[in-house]
Parts: C-alpha cells; sequence; structure tokens
DNA sequence: CCGCATAATACTCATTTCGAGTATATATGT
DNA sequence: ACATATATACTCGAAATGAGTATTATGCGG
C-alpha cells in the first residue's frame, strides 16, 4: 500500500418520497448505527466515479437512480477508515428514485429521524425553544475569547434564530456538531456525553452527507425540476405539493402553489381523475418534459406562507 | 502501487478581480498549455483535503485565500493522468483572494481568454450567431439517431438559447466539448481538428474545473456576499458594481444596482470620498459585515437589465 | 468664470410577483 | 338533503423589480 494513494468510497443518498414522508435509504445492522449504501470505487474498472456509483448500486439494490448528483468529497482522517489500511476519502452522492422493493439488509428510514428540527411542517418544532436554544446560548456562553463568542453568537443567529433558511441544513447540522448535541460529536471525540443527543444518530459521517444531500435538494427544487424524480408518472396537483412540503419542512400556500406550478408550465392535465376518497376528484397531471427546453430555471418555486394554516 | 487506491490531485481556480477583469491565476510554462495550480495530497501528512490545499497553496504561492469552496471531483479516466503510474482523481476547489505579488511560474489570467463566449458585458458575443450556433446545429444534424438528435437539440437551447442564463458555464462547456469546439476534445480523443477551437484551451481537465469555479461563484454571487472577498477594504458603489459584472459577465442597471445593495445593508459609507478622474467624487463604502447576522441570504440580488446600455 | 462633459445620487412610475384570502364546484357519507 | 371535504377559480393589496428622469457635484477647455 502506497503512502501517498489512497482508497476512494462512494456513498449515496439515495432520497425517495412515500405522500407525506420523504425517506433515505439505509443500511441497518442490529446493533449498530444506520449508515448510507457504501462501496468501494475500482479505478480498474470504472471510467468515472459516477459510473461507479451506478454499478453498485445497481448490484446492490434495485433501484434505477435517475438524477443523480455529486454532493462533496470528505477526507477527513479518522471520520471514516479503520486504523489499518489505506487512507479513505469518501464522495458523497444524492440520487432521486422511486420507492420500489429494497434489497435486502436496506431499508427506507424518514429522514426527519436524522433531522427532526428540520421538519416545520406542523410548526415549529418544540425542541428548538426547548432544547436547542438553550443549549447553543451555553456553547455561545463557554467560548474561550470574545471573539469566539461572537462567531459563535452569529452562527446560532443565522442558523435557529429569525427567519427559517430551509436550506441551512448542513449549517445547522455542523452547528449542533460543535455544540456537542449529537452523539456522533462524542464518539468522534471518545468522551462521554451528559447533556442531550438529537436525533437518531448514524454511521461516520453519514449524517454529515445526508445533511448535504438535503440542503442540496431543498435548494435544487427551487430552479430545477427535480422534484418530478420522486413522482410517479401521474400525480394530483395537492401530491405534488405534499411532496414538495416534506422536502422542504414547510407547509405552502395550496392556491399559489398551483398558480405557480401552473404558470410555469411545468405540468399538464391529463383529462384523467382520480378516485377520491373524500371531496372532489383531482385532476391527474403529468411533467411537461418539454419545459427544459422553454424555460431557463424550471423549479418549484415554493410560495412559503408567512402566517398561519393551509 | 495497489490496483484499488488512486492518488489525489487538488486543483485550485484562485479567482481576483482588478477593476474590470475577472483574474485566474495560473501556471504557464512556455510552450505547454495553461494549467491551474495543482498539488499532490499527502494523506499521511494532511488531516483535510482543505488542509492540504491551503497548504501547499501557502508554500507555492504568497496568497491567503479568504473564503474556499470545493467544486467538485474528476475521477474521468484518461482526463488527467498519464498511462504509467496510478489512476489520479483531482478535487478541485474555488478560492477568493486580493490580487498581490504572484509567485514565479505563475500569472494572473482573465478568465474570460479561456470562455470567450460567457462575456456578455459589451454585447452578445459575436461569436456565438457565426460560430458556435451553426457548429452545434451541425452537431444536432450529425446525431446517430432522432432521440439522440432531440436531446441535443434540448442542451442547445438551453445552453445557447432564449434566455441567457449566465450560471450555466459548465454545462455550455461541456456542451462544446463534446461537439467538438474546443482543443481539448481533440487532444483527448487523439484525432486532428479540423474545424474551430474556441477559447484558450488548458492542461488536463483544468478548463472544466475553472468553469465550474465561475458558474458556482456566478450562482453564489446572489445569495452569499462574496464579492467583498475581491474587493479592497473600501470601495465605491460603482466599484463594487464593476467587479460583480465582471464575475457575472452581464451589465447591471446602475440605480437599481445601489437601490439593492443599500436596502439590504450590505456596505455602509464611511464618510470619505475618491478622488474622481472625472465626474462628482463617489463615497467609499465598506462591507458591513453584521449583515451576516441579519439576513438570511444577503447576496448581491443582480437587477439583470433587459434592454440598452447604462 | 462659464458652460459642458461626466459621474454620483435621488426620486418616480408602471409592471410583475407574491402572500393571502374569498368564492364556487364536485365529490362522499349519512 | 345536507354536512363535510377537497378541487379549482378568482380577487386584492403589498412588495419587489425594471426602467427611466431629475438633480447634484466635480474637472476641464475655452
Amino acid at each position: 500500500m502506497s503512502k501517498e494513494t489512497v482508497s476512494i468510497g462512494l456513498s449515496a443518498a439515495i432520497v425517495a418520497v412515500e405522500g407525506e414522508r420523504p425517506s433515505v435509504l439505509v443500511v441497518a445492522h442490529d446493533g449498530a448505527a444506520d449508515a448510507l449504501p457504501f462501496g468501494p470505487f475500482d479505478p480498474a474498472q470504472q471510467r468515472t466515479l459516477e459510473s461507479g456509483l451506478r454499478k453498485w448500486v445497481g448490484e446492490q439494490t434495485r433501484f434505477d437512480l435517475g438524477y443523480t448528483e455529486q454532493l462533496y468529497t470528505f477526507g477527513d482522517k479518522g471520520r471514516h477508515e479503520s486504523a489499518a489500511g489505506p487512507r479513505v476519502v469518501s464522495v458523497g452522492y444524492l440520487a432521486l428514485t422511486r420507492k420500489g422493493k429494497e434489497a435486502p439488509e436496506t431499508e427506507w428510514r424518514g429522514w426527519y429521524h436524522y433531522f427532526p428540527w428540520e421538519d416545520w411542517r406542523d410548526s415549529k418544532p418544540a425542541m428548538i425553544d426547548s432544547t436547542i436554544l438553550p443549549a447553543l446560548k451555553k456553547f455561545v456562553k463557554d467560548a474561550p475569547n470574545a471573539e469566539t463568542a461572537e462567531l459563535r453568537r452569529e452562527r446560532v443567529n443565522v442558523c435557529f434564530g429569525e427567519g427559517w433558511d430551509e436550506e441551512r441544513v448542513l449549517e445547522r447540522y455542523e452547528l449542533l456538531y460543535e455544540a456537542g448535541l449529537v452523539e456522533e460529536f462524542w464518539r468522534d471525540s471518545g468522551k462521554a456525553n451528559k447533556g442531550p443527543s438529537l436525533g437518531t444518530p448514524m454511521l461516520y459521517d453519514h449524517r454529515r452527507i445526508l445533511a448535504t444531500a438535503i440542503a442540496r435538494l431543498r435548494g435544487k427544487l427551487k430552479y430545477r425540476p427535480v422534484v418530478f424524480e420522486l413522482m410517479a408518472p401521474t400525480f394530483t396537483l395537492l401530491e405534488l405539493q405534499r411532496a414538495v412540503e416534506a422536502l422542504a419542512g414547510l407547509r405552502l400556500h395550496k392556491q399559489n402553489f398551483r398558480r405557480l406550478v401552473a404558470e410555469q408550465g411545468l405540468v399538464e392535465g391529463t383529462g384523467k381523475f382520480n378516485a377520491p376518497v373524500r371531496g372532489r376528484p383531482a385532476e391527474l397531471f403529468r411533467f411537461r418534459r418539454v419545459v427544459l427546453r422553454e424555460r431557463p430555471a424550471p423549479g418549484v418555486r415554493l410560495g412559503v406562507r408567512r402566517s398561519k394554516a393551509s
């Protein structure tokens, strides 16, 4: 094993939405922490990193990855590899798919298990005021000097202060990590955690990769029609809205949502209607693929609401 | 050299702006193609990829990298390494700095040398209509089948059709690459180019990394105050506007630009004025660092003009 | 020292977008 | 029939946006 070479690992946050639940495919061995599917990159066989990813995902799971996107390359010492063997650099990917039968050893898990503070659909998660903000206040106060304290105060404000920016998923996770509010911090530092531990931990730095994936997806949503990778071929407008809301972790204004989607030419009606459980039947729509040719940034601009219920 | 391991290279697009010219630091050996500063990553010495980057940039050049950001990890076979030796995976970075004395062997070069079709400040570059579009039309026509032709037509339209999206720098470069309009395509495929060759080529895949850097910077500009990393401590509003225009490759509406910048609280006046060459003296402004605490997405929203001159 | 070119800065205006709400239509269940 | 639930259409005001005109402060050439 040469000193100058490293081994490359590919991790994938494979995302699907079922109804109102955004889910991620995890490998869950009993006892061990949840992990993202992970595979080695074989430089001898594969021409590109992405083809390597598609290959082992195809082998290990049965999913057809539609949209895939590289997220970030992590090379931090000690956050991945074992003491023996070569240094591991891991390249994280985001992949979107429609849920199917999962492979053995894997299962779908709602991503808000890992990030409960990111779901604002019902209301601001109570844990923010009850647990997170007090703990972060302490984190600011415990800063070694005034300058660090000021920086920390700024970060706390940006992440959890006035005006929720749903895209800052990674920033918030990293802040909670540094403040010792997630289990991984204590695991990585080898000390015992005596305080709160928020959300379900994951193996290695996988929760960080997942945070990156969610952040990227929430951003992309607004200017590229990526949601449709997660939808069935036809869907009602409410189903589409629920999917977007699930991903963004926010409630949207129904009437404005359909106005946006329609005006942008993102969807077209099929003339068919669903069989409703209750209420007036909704028309089934399909994604207008041609919009890719027409508009420069055809995303689902999410008309965020400012006040009460929908 | 193990079969399963690769060697990691770090490339950096180090960007500065002088007046109206956005520049990138290149290593220019006589005869050879321009290259981005490139250094190997030493897994034995460095804890993270970014610390590895900062180390050799600090050694080779004299710059203090302010803002740095990882761009993308390229692992394509044949686009980087030599036949012998290990497979090279290259991690690209974007770094912003203020121009200083460059190191030996390096020089600043305007980035539009490499992407002449990306500079729309004066007008739509003539080469688009005279050279690019006809060649791409041929590229569509030469498609092996109707489906590929349709896909290509769509891409051509998105990249160079109605409605210029200044952020699609990478998409455009990749399209030109595949259509054989940039020298690198012919170099990589080992054939002789008989057609036009647009812009100045670079070593390996460095022009692709630079395209990624420009795209990322143009996007970030709008929602994070990154321009200020490139400005002197104080500046006039016109200087700021010119810098943004240089990066975006677009002209902006002067009065609206200052309205945006002022309303968003991005800058504050110093009460001092410059010594004008002509015209009324302009007030010198400085970046309001506190804005980071106040606003969720404090970027320079660039009120793009739709008609004639400023 | 006057008028002009040039640039900075202030202010106006119409249009579009956006958040929010009301009104109406069409189902189901009792 | 009517209560309830959902789908869809339409309205309204506030804010943001694109574009322009007006005014102010300089240097410079006569």
